[in-house]
RNA sequence: GGCCCCAUCGUCUAGUGGACUAGGACUCAGCCCUUUCAAGGCUGCGACAGGGGUUCGAAUCCCCUUGGGGCUACCA
């Protein structure tokens, strides 16, 4: 590695992800830029988990999401399986932290506690007003009733009630609003744990971030945020607000069920994508190219590249739509650059499940290791395989011609289909060596002789042995099938365009 | 409604005042190659939302309009 020229200091970057649900591309996406300026910079990515919602907690998603985050290639520095300087990294194992700094925020007047309850507040709502700072400024007799009451309150923090106040975010410069439109937002609620802003910010103060990379979602509440870290007396780390992935159906936030793209369904999940015969290479790369550009006239680019050129301040502030049809094609080129054995290893499983066949066999079995780069070439995803080599796998009765016609050549009547099967079983049962070459000379010779185009001439042999027109390249599958197994499947073919004949004669 | 963000081909994007008759990629169409299907090669279709400024000069800077998006919870 050559020395490049890098500025900047080591950062420390968090992903921070609620554990709801199934981890989602736009999740996904957001981890990936947090990885990159951590490597690009030399410093850590940390992972968070931020589940101070107990009523919307999933606990299947905390395991998809390091699976996912895993499957990616971006391992964590710190994070709640591998500990670190500042464990926990699980929100709800650190409340006991929250409440001592939201209590220090109270007894230095800069939150309050408030009791309004939640018919008040439902009250306000339905008034459309927002809430109207009434416990702000109780006298310490109203609160004495109150605490006596046994009333449960929350944490509010008391925003500035005039000026403003300015974000600085790294892709799309100063933003700035009025503090009045702040209206004490809740900083611990009455379950004792502490709302998304109290965390984040005291988190990403003791944890040390540098950076913050989330979603453009959070713009409005950044602010607030710079507001808490002011109070506590805090230095905030650099914002930067990474674009919404939008639905390429339609329009807005890409949704959380299924999309459907030129017919084609996609779905949100990134499980869906490991499922689905994806490459994390792939991925990877796609997902990097999502609101940020490794060169103009370069999109197929390595890790170690993307690492040594990746800048937060390069990302693009303008929303995106996924488009699905790129990322098939980009697998597409991931899967063609794979080195043959590699590619057979990687199918094999969703072959061998698709065929009910054990991987292991299968992945030493001589058919799949002759096809595998046959068919490398022919597809964009992984599940595309079974289809074009099923037929390997099956006995020559399971190869049945529902249509006859397809048996048929071009320019061919049925009974010129027959003589070309005819000739081509003579061939296949005379030819020696039973090679690939010899084969191409002798059906290229026979198809000259009988004055019959190539194309033509291979078509009925084609569907004889393989049950279907399209397949890959003829005369690698004769020798993947062996000598005496495609002339049983010509001789097959052959009863069945006879009887069509006769039917339609 | 209020506050905020955004705006280049259908989509992903390059572009940070002159190198722009606006470049690349996906998709689509055509041609070539070819044993089917792919892959590969070549060609083509296709965009600076609109209007005002600033400037010798604007896709690039400013303003307005329009359009899209986000937020507006004791959710994140």
């Amino acid at each position: 590695m050559t020395m490049a020229t890098i500025s900047t200091l080591p950062a420390r970057v968090r992903f921070a992800p609620s554990p709801t649900g199934f981890l989602h591309l736009g999740g996904l996406r957001t981890a990936l830029f947090d990885w990159l300026y951590a490597r690009h910079t030399g410093g850590q990515f940390i992972l968070r988990i931020e589940d101070t919602d107990q009523k919307r907690f999933n606990p299947e998603s905390l395991d998809d999401l390091m699976r996912s985050l895993r499957w990616l290639g971006l391992e964590w520095d710190e994070g709640p399986d591998i500990g670190g300087p500042h464990a926990p990294y699980i929100q709800s194992e650190r409340r006991a932290i929250y409440r001592q700094y939201a209590d220090w925020l109270v007894e230095h007047g800069k939150a309050y506690r408030c009791y309004t309850t939640e018919a008040e507040l439902e009250e306000l709502r339905a008034a459309g007003k927002p809430y109207d700072r009434r416990h702000r400024n109780l006298t310490p007799e109203q609160r004495a009733a109150f605490e006596a009451e046994g009333r449960p309150y929350v944490i509010r923090f008391a925003a500035p009630l005039t000026g403003s106040t300015t974000v600085h975010d790294a892709i799309r410069g100063p933003i700035t609003v009025e503090n009045s439109s702040v209206v004490d937002p809740v900083l611990l609620k009455s379950d004792g744990l502490p709302t998304y802003h109290l965390a984040v910010v005291v988190d990403d103060h003791l944890m040390e971030i540098t950076h913050v990379l989330r979603g453009e979602e959070w713009i409005p509440s950044a602010p607030l945020h710079v507001m808490i870290f002011d109070a506590f007396g805090w230095s905030a780390p650099v914002f930067v607000h990474l674009p919404v992935i939008l639905d390429p159906s339609g329009k807005g936030k890409m949704s959380k069920r299924k999309t459907v793209v030129d017919g084609r369904e996609f779905s949100p999940f990134v499980r869906d994508y490991i499922s689905g015969g994806y490459l994390p290479d792939a991925m990877f790369n796609f997902l990097a190219n999502m609101g940020w550009s490794y060169d103009a006239e370069q999109e197929i680019f390595t890790r170690e590249e993307a690492i040594s050129r990746f800048d937060v301040a390069d990302i693009s502030p303008k929303a995106t739509a996924l488009p699905f049809g790129k990322l098939e094609w980009m697998n597409g080129v991931y899967i063609r650059r794979m080195a043959p054995t590699q590619f057979a290893e990687a199918v094999a499983p969703y072959i061998a499940a698709d065929l009910g066949m054990s991987v292991e066999s299968l992945r030493h079995d001589r058919r799949l290791i002759e096809l595998a780069p046959l068919i490398q070439e022919r597809i964009k995803v992984l599940t595309e395989a079974t289809p074009l080599v099923d037929w390997a796998f099956a006995p020559a009765e399971q190869i049945t011609y529902p249509d006859p016609t397809l048996l048929i050549g071009k320019k061919l009547t049925a009974v010129e289909s027959i003589d070309v099967l005819k000739a081509s079983a003579e061939i296949v049962a005379d030819i020696e060596p039973f090679e690939v070459s010899a084969l191409e000379a002798a059906f290229r010779s026979r198809a000259e002789a009988m004055q019959v185009k190539l194309g033509s001439f291979l078509a009925p042999v084609r569907v004889a042995i393989t049950g279907k027109p399209v397949s890959p390249p003829l005369f690698e599958s004769m020798h993947v099938l062996g000598r005496a197994e495609t002339l049983i499947r010509i001789g097959n073919a052959i009863q069945a365009l006879r009887l069509h004949a006769m039917q339609t004669a």
